[in-house]
RNA sequence: CGGGGCGUGGCUCAGUCUGGUUUAGAGCGCUUGGUUCGGGACCAAGAGGUCGGAGGUUCGAAUCCUCUCGCCCCGACCA
């Protein structure tokens, strides 16, 4: 067997048979690094995680760090070669900026003190404090303060295909969420927000091509809480998805679309004549289903009460319907605090309250501050804590038993599947999202504190008006596996797919076949299709196996079955077991036809 | 950071409870030879493991104890 690899010869890599191999858009199944398993492991839950391991796309190196194998390289490539495409079409102008970034360049952005563990730190060999960065809007204003100076440069976007790094707390489901990865990110820089608004309109579409071309059928663009981080205006794009860690709301129509996080819903609350308050006894009953229980009341009858504390010990306590969850992002966003957390026993009785019975009635406002969700603020008679061991009063009613102006009433809810939609009326359907990309409106929140200021025409300085935009490669890559699969692996779009055609040789070991199939794949590498040669002559199902787990879209069958009659099969990969017979001097053609017609 | 689970060849796992026929096994994959050949064939012969690591108990530890590291799942967190 003649040794493929020769040092300083000047030979390239040889095939198992001494033939020269080809570039690279085409390939041997014999040569490829990476197999395919037979087996998940273990640990592989979701499809897209399973057939990545399984076809060979990606091996874990450690927890939610990953190596690209050569046909998840691919994939990769080809889905950041889309991404390029549309990034130009909106003038984005590419560059390069580093991972390994000084700390002291996220200390001007506030961002050293605000972000947590999940920045990465570390110290060079100098002692000097370092990151890795896990966004890029620290690096760009670095860049657009020397570089971008006049409204004349403006409006301009610069983006990028950089690894990412984020010492994510828990990474899960393959690809989905992971520590390193490879991200798109684009900044635009405006002279007014009015301009901000018009390009982050176009960039809106331009995702909406990016992910349409990419192969995702069900990915939707819904609007997004912004943050702490500030901002006006964002938007998620998710892929539908049921392995997608995002829960949205959607109308039976689509045309309303939020995310858990914000969603909202026009439930009316049932509203009663007020009865007078009275004391009443509940023995070691806490949780509001403890009460119903012992009460014989229904879940609602009751007002649920969390209290929270803020990073420097402000008390807050939150009340809802008992029915009812606390959405924490809605009630970060009315109290304008993000350092929110479950406030421990000692806090909770400092403030008045009793551990269990807590509720808003008699409490001091000014040691406490309290929000009522409008379910609970609108419903009436409600069983409450007494803020007393074993004790709850019953027939609570707001307003009449709490002054609205030493509260906040606002909705900190989480609305839930069947409520009816704030746009259409209709009931809200749940469905889990993989978010994909994201765009911001930052406004001047980092220009201003990076300063990022450019001349006016009247000479004046002025911060930057910001958007950012990101995609998620790799997370991209799996989310087409999720919605592009069946029993037997991925079936890819042509656009992504890591080869286009997918040629097996049945019985290669026979000459009339090899000399046949080494032929066409000859042909078809002329004709500019990329093919995956099987050339290990197995078994039929052994092939028919591997070639379902890489999943290109097309693949065609030589051997000795209907070679004779001069012969080709051909079927695409979502025909299941069905295929068809070619003739085999027309059949590069045909399949140059259908590699074209496929949307790119 | 809480709760749960798991670490035995590249992958899936048995063996652990009840320590000793185990010189540590099976299937898949890999190598060699042969027979096969249309949906993951068969026979034969091989290569590959300090049973995650360290310490301890014991005549004897994959198995019991202590510590530690790693990995997965649920939750918290997530510009």
């Amino acid at each position: 067997m003649p040794c493929g690899l020769r040092a300083a010869s000047g030979c390239g890599i040889r095939n198992r048979d001494g033939t020269e191999r080809k570039r690279n858009e085409t390939m041997r199944l014999s040569q490829l690094v990476g197999q395919r398993l037979k087996d998940a492991p273990r640990d592989a839950q979701s499809s897209s995680h399973i057939f990545i391991i399984r076809g060979g796309y990606a091996r874990p190196l450690s927890t939610g760090i990953y190596s690209l194998l050569p046909l998840g390289k691919r994939v990769v490539a080809k889905i950041e070669k889309i991404i390029r495409e549309e990034m130009d079409a909106v003038e984005g102008q590419e560059v390069l900026m580093p991972v390994i970034q000084p700390q002291e360049l996220w200390e001007e952005s506030g961002r050293a003190q605000t972000i947590g563990p999940e920045l990465l730190r570390f110290k060079d060999r100098n002692g000097k404090p370092m990151v890795l960065a896990m966004t890029h809007e620290e690096a760009v204003c670095h860049l657009a303060r020397t570089e971008i100076t006049s409204y004349k440069q403006l409006p301009s976007m610069l983006y990028q295909i950089q690894t990412k790094y984020r010492d994510e707390a828990r990474p899960r489901g393959g690809l989905i969420r992971v520590r390193e990865f490879t991200m798109k990110d684009a900044y635009s820089f405006h002279a007014t927000p009015e301009c901000l608004a018009a390009y982050y309109d176009r960039v809106h579409q331009a995702y909406e091509n990016i992910f349409r071309r990419v192969g995702l059928k069900d990915c939707i663009s819904i609007k997004s809480d912004t943050g702490m981080i500030g901002g006006k205006l964002a938007h998620e794009f998710m892929a539908v998805a049921d392995c997608g860690e995002d829960t949205l709301f959607v109308s039976p129509d689509g045309r309303y679309k939020a995310n858990r996080e914000i969603a909202e819903s026009t439930l009316v609350f049932e509203k009663n004549p007020p009865l007078p308050m009275e004391e009443i006894q509940t023995p070691n009953a806490q949780k509001i289903e403890e009460i119903a229980a012992f009460l014989g009341t229904r879940l609602q009858d009751s007002g649920k009460c969390v209290c929270y504390a803020t990073g420097d010990g402000q008390l807050v306590l939150a009340m809802v319907r008992g029915d009812l969850e606390i959405n924490e992002v809605k009630l970060k966003k009315a109290i304008g605090r993000g350092d929110i957390a479950f406030a421990n026993d000692e806090q909770i009785r400092a403030a008045g309250g009793c551990p269990g019975y807590v509720s808003p009635y008699g409490l001091d406002c000014k040691k406490i501050k309290v929000v009522f969700d409008h379910s609970a603020a609108e419903s009436s008679n409600l069983i409450i804590g007494a803020n007393k061991e074993n004790f709850h009063y019953r027939n609570f009613n707001f307003g009449r038993d709490f002054d609205p102006a030493t509260c906040t009433v606002a909705d900190i809810r989480t609305v839930k599947a069947g409520e009816p939609c704030p746009v259409t009326g209709e009931p809200l359907i749940e469905k889990r999202g993989i978010e994909v990309g994201n765009i911001f409106q930052l406004g001047t929140r980092y220009s201003e504190k990076m300063g990022v200021n450019f001349l006016d025409q009247n000479g004046k300085a002025k911060p930057a008006v910001m958007g950012c935009y990101g995609i998620g490669v790799g997370r991209t890559m799996a989310a087409v596996i999720e919605q592009n699969h069946d029993q037997y692996g991925p079936t890819w779009p042509m656009s992504i797919a890591p080869y286009q055609l997918h040629l097996v040789a049945l019985n290669y070991g026979q000459p009339e076949v090899k000399a046949a199939a080494d032929k066409l794949y000859a042909d078809l590498q002329a004709a500019g299709i990329e093919v995956l040669f099987d050339d290990r002559g197995e078994k039929a199902g052994f092939a028919f196996a591997d070639a379902d787990l890489i999943g290109a879209p097309l693949r065609l069958i030589i051997s000795p079955k209907s070679l004779p009659e001069n012969k080709v099969e051909f079927k695409k990969r979502d025909w299941g077991k069905r295929s068809e017979l070619l003739d085999k001097d027309t059949v590069v053609a045909e399949m140059q036809k259908l590699v074209q017609s496929e949307p790119k």
